[in-house]
DNA sequence: GTTAGCACTCTCACCTTGCGAGTGCTAATT
DNA sequence: AATTAGCACTCGCAAGGTGAGAGTGCTAAC
């Protein structure tokens, strides 16, 4: 809908705006820009640009800067997100070559990549199946009234609670309970082992209970662990300057918050990377910021989410290549280990 | 070394900058000093407190505040910590008898109460043994070529690594090297399986190799995982109000930086609650704030850290006591588990 | 040793002012 | 019809000025 020249016009403004983090002046178009125009022609297709809604000036005699509109059209039409150079590509792959064996720690390392390499805050899920199965069941002798229980989940998802003991156990005993318990229960979900009826000694009993316990919570995730990168790096910007307006962001940012900031869960509807510009967020007090989120999947229903919060300056184009790319990688990941 | 009125007037400074963050004026003391006196004389004896380095003056016109000496003179001399109100302990303990099982839990709600409590950043390693024993070693089949090695160490630290397979082993395969390798090493140390010298098939060689290298690189941490909480509610004192001072605060307290803002291996050293105050701390940008720190330990070596980070106008009765008494939970829990 | 009184100092909030930046408009030009 | 030079206009911002208020230190009297 914009003429060739407008597109380059805000193209020009998005970009010099998103690194100066200053109003864009027209006469610092017109020294830059490739068609030889003067300051007074831009100062008209930038009026036209306001009256469209796809700039804004923050008082009388600044400059331009970009509104969410005009941020949200730069993304849809302006911008060509490539691939991020082969160098970064070998290194972020070296990288996670050198975790390959501690699988949790994949999104973790996901985060710290994405937030480094952008300098904005990334929230990395953890794949995560929302039914899931029991590999293995363990039970270790601590001493004699506590034992530990240590499940293994579908797809290496260890976990472990201590069970306290009426009478003493040996760990012979305890690997015999073990033992029985896995024969009936090993590969079988919730319902399905709650389905099966069965008599249990009491210490069984106590162990199975505590076990759908554990695998109950874990199912009631709606998402994995959530891996929170890079606050530090991206409170240097200039929009979060003041006290305060950080002081809400790691409000929503804080772990009990984290849905309420980032669709985590919606985002696994469309399979592609997707921008949730400004006022775009349902959510107040993001409305300073954008988010970049991608889903990512996995064989056996194994899913998790790659985001990225950074102020509505964002380098858009940067981050979305970013996302898009660790995402690539998370599903080879999964792919090569549990395909 | 200062007489009995100099010491109620430090003793009223400290209580009454902490609680406003104003300087306070001889005037404010005066009228609610529990003495008779005239505001004059009180700028008499805190002239003299200035003399001798106890409270400084910000500028000419303003009231006075502590200075690191006096705040230091405060904590040894004139507060008297008091135990946590029972209330507050019955409400704390609940909260632990709740994740009673989850042993690695601890540390994480440890510092999820102090910080609570505290309002201050609060940091508790969890309990690390310096030589650690394994407890048992599971294989669980992960599909063809991937299965997943669970170490259990001393005291229910798992850790859990996959294994890449030369070629495909099934479960029960892998059950029977768990056996045989379990009836070989467990409740030995690192040191210990080294010694034992024994021909190996070569998945059980991989295996063995896998597991030493977990365990030697939890020996080499020289403390367990350490636990941050508060930071969003430590920002709102006014000491941070500016950007530039928390940024500092965020770059010491991140992960890679913890042991150099705050002594946690140092302190376990002395047995009980130490107060690191301002420039009394080696780091530079750490000399606004203050540190209370305790270690705690359990049975078999086990050893942590519990610490508040505060600006150096904290509460540092409540913060003593507080980390002081959650000291003296984990020890109960770990006695109680593990003893 | 204590206190009333007072002059003194310093900060802070407020206002004013001038400057520079950048625009929008108009009229001339291509 | 599009472009441009020129200019008046608006606005934010930093610099400087000012008055009020806070709080002190000192002195002299009690």
């Amino acid at each position: 809908m914009l003429t060739e020249r407008r597109e380059q016009l805000l193209r020009f403004i998005v970009d010099e705006y998103v690194r100066s983090a200053q109003p864009v002046a027209s006469s610092a178009v017109a020294q830059r820009y490739t068609l030889p125009v003067s300051s007074a022609t831009i100062r008209n297709e930038m009026a036209r640009l306001e009256d469209e809604g796809f700039i804004v000036q923050p008082h009388t005699s600044a400059g331009r800067v970009p509104s969410d509109k005009g941020y949200r059209y730069y993304v849809e039409a302006l911008m060509r997100p490539q691939e991020p150079p082969a160098a970064i590509q070998q290194t972020i792959r070296h990288q996670f070559h050198q975790a390959a064996g501690e699988t949790d720690e994949w999104a973790h390392l996901a985060a710290a990549v994405l937030a480094a390499r952008l300098s904005y805050v990334s929230v990395v899920t953890a794949p995560h199946a929302a039914q899931t199965r029991l590999r293995s069941l363990q039970l270790v002798s601590v001493h004699d009234f506590v034992a530990l229980l240590v499940l293994v989940l579908q797809e290496t998802l260890v976990l472990q609670q201590t069970l306290t003991l009426d009478h003493p156990l040996s760990q012979d005993e305890l690997a015999a309970v073990a033992a029985r318990l896995n024969s009936l229960y090993a590969g079988r979900t919730v319902d399905e082992i709650r389905a099966i009826q069965m008599e249990h000694l009491s210490f069984e009993a106590q162990t199975v209970h505590a076990a759908l316990d554990l695998m109950e919570s874990e199912e009631a995730e709606s998402f994995g662990e959530a891996y929170l990168e890079g606050l530090r790096d991206m409170l240097r910007e200039p929009e979060f300057a003041q006290g305060d307006r950080m002081l809400v962001l790691m409000d929503l940012l804080g772990h009990s918050n984290l849905d309420k900031a980032i669709p985590l869960a919606r985002a696994a509807g469309d399979r592609q990377v997707t921008a949730i510009i400004g006022s775009e967020h349902p959510q107040d007090a993001m409305q300073q910021c954008s988010v970049v989120i991608s889903p990512y999947g996995g064989p056996s229903g194994l899913r998790g989410a790659i985001s990225v919060v950074g102020p509505t300056r964002m380098r858009y184009s940067r981050a979305v290549s970013m996302v898009r790319y660790m995402s690539t990688i998370m599903e080879e990941l999964l792919d090569a280990y549990f395909g």
